[in-house]
DNA sequence: ACGATATAGTTTCGAGTCGATACCAACTGT
DNA sequence: ACAGTTGGTATCGACTCGAAACTATATCGT
C-alpha cells in the first residue's frame, strides 16, 4: 500500500505500485462477464484459439498461454466444445494431440467479446501514446513471463525462428513454410527476434 | 520493440487489439496464484482493504471496486476473516455497516503479494516511460469505468471533494477532516479533480 | 529394437468464485 | 410513520482452479 509519502503532499503514492494495481483493475473491468454468455476463462480460450497458428491450437498450448494446468484448460475447452464454439480435429502428425478449431458460431460469438470496450477506449488514445503503451506492455509482459518461467507468446512475424520470403516464410522451429496470414498468428514456440532488452 | 515492421508484411497485427489482450494477459500472469496461500479475489480484497480509507473499508465498497455483487464480495471477506487476515468492527455511524480492518497477519501476508513481481518489472522501466504508462492507465481505467457505469476509485489527494490544508484536508463529501496519511488512501466517493479528459 | 521416460489429454476431487435471488436489519425521505 | 433504499448475509448452480491419478502415444538412450 502507500507506505512512502514523500515531502509534503508531493508524490504521495508509490507510482509503481499503483500501476500494478491499475493493470489488474483495468483487466478486471475489461473482462467483466456479467450479462455475457461466457466466463472470463472461456472468452480467453476462444480468443486464443482464434489467434493461434496451427501448431499452437491445442489444449496444452492454451494451458501454457493461460498459465494454468492442462487439466483446467481441458475443462474450459470441453465446455466450449459442448457449446458448439470450438471443435476438435485429429492431428495427423501426432495421435496424442488434438487440433482445436473455432466454429462459425465461435467466430460470431467473438463479435460480442466484452474486451471490445477496452479496445475502443485504447483506440481513442493519441497515436503516439498507443505506440508507447504497446511497446511498454510487451516489454513488461516478456520480462514478467521470464521471471515466472512461463513461455512468451508472439507472432511468427516477430520470431527469430522465421526466415522471411516474399509471400511465405520458413519457420526453423516447426520446419515448415508459413503463409502470410499465418505469420500474424500466435505461436507457442515464439522466440523474440533481435535483442531481448 | 519489434511489432511494427510495416511495408513488407505491412501492419499485420491490429495494435489496439493486441494491447487489450496484452493487458488481460499481463494481469493474468501477475495474479498467478499457484503456490500462493490465497486466491486472486482474496489478494485483491486484502489489497483493497489495506489501501482504502475509513469511509471505504466496507464489503459494499469492495464489491463496487471489484465490479461484482455484494453477495460475492461478502463471501470473499468472510473467507479472509476466517483466515484471520481481516477482522470486522462495528461502525458507530451506521449500525448496518461493518468496518473492515486488515489484521497484523494480513499485513504480513501482503508482503508475499504475488503482484510484487509485476511491481518489480514495472519499476525497472525508464522513469519517463513509467510516468506515461501511469497516466495512460489511469485515463483508460477512468474511461472504461465510465463506459461500464461503475464508480472510479482514486485517492483523496486527487479528489475534487477535497480542500487541502497544510497538514490536514477537508473532504466535502464525507464532511470530515482527513489526516495526511488518509489523503493517500482509496476512496469510494472519488471524483477526479480538474479536467476529465 | 525395446524399455524408460516424457508428453498430450482427460477425469475426478475439494475449495473457491461468481451472479442471481431471497431475505433481514437499519437508515432516509417525505 | 411508513415506503423505499441501502448494507450485509445466506443459498443455489455453474464454472474455475490446482492437484493428483490415469490412459495413450512419442521419443530417447542404449
Amino acid at each position: 500500500m502507500r507506505q512512502q509519502q514523500r515531502d509534503l503532499w508531493g508524490d504521495i503514492t508509490d507510482m509503481t505500485q499503483d500501476m500494478a494495481d491499475l493493470i489488474v483493475h483495468l483487466a478486471r473491468l475489461a473482462q467483466n462477464t456479467a450479462r455475457t454468455d461466457l466466463t472470463a476463462a472461456q472468452w480467453t480460450a476462444l480468443r486464443f484459439f482464434a489467434r493461434a497458428n496451427r501448431f499452437s491450437r491445442t489444449p496444452s498450448a492454451f494451458s501454457e498461454f493461460h498459465a494454468t494446468t492442462r487439466g483446467t484448460a481441458s475443462q474450459t475447452v470441453k465446455s466450449l466444445v459442448t457449446l458448439g464454439l470450438l471443435q476438435r480435429q485429429n492431428n495427423a502428425a501426432d495421435a496424442r494431440s488434438t487440433l482445436i478449431e473455432v466454429t462459425p458460431a465461435g467466430h460470431e460469438m467473438l463479435c460480442r467479446d466484452p474486451l471490445g470496450d477496452l479496445r475502443r477506449v485504447l483506440s481513442e488514445l493519441p497515436e503516439d501514446v498507443q505506440r508507447t503503451l504497446s511497446v511498454t506492455l510487451q516489454r513488461a509482459t516478456m520480462n514478467l513471463a521470464t521471471l515466472r518461467q512461463v513461455p512468451t507468446f508472439g507472432t511468427c512475424a516477430d520470431c527469430s525462428h522465421c526466415k522471411e520470403g516474399t509471400d511465405t516464410a520458413y519457420c526453423h522451429c516447426t520446419e515448415s513454410m508459413l503463409t502470410r496470414p499465418e505469420m500474424a498468428s500466435f505461436c507457442i514456440d515464439f522466440q523474440p527476434a533481435g535483442r531481448v532488452d
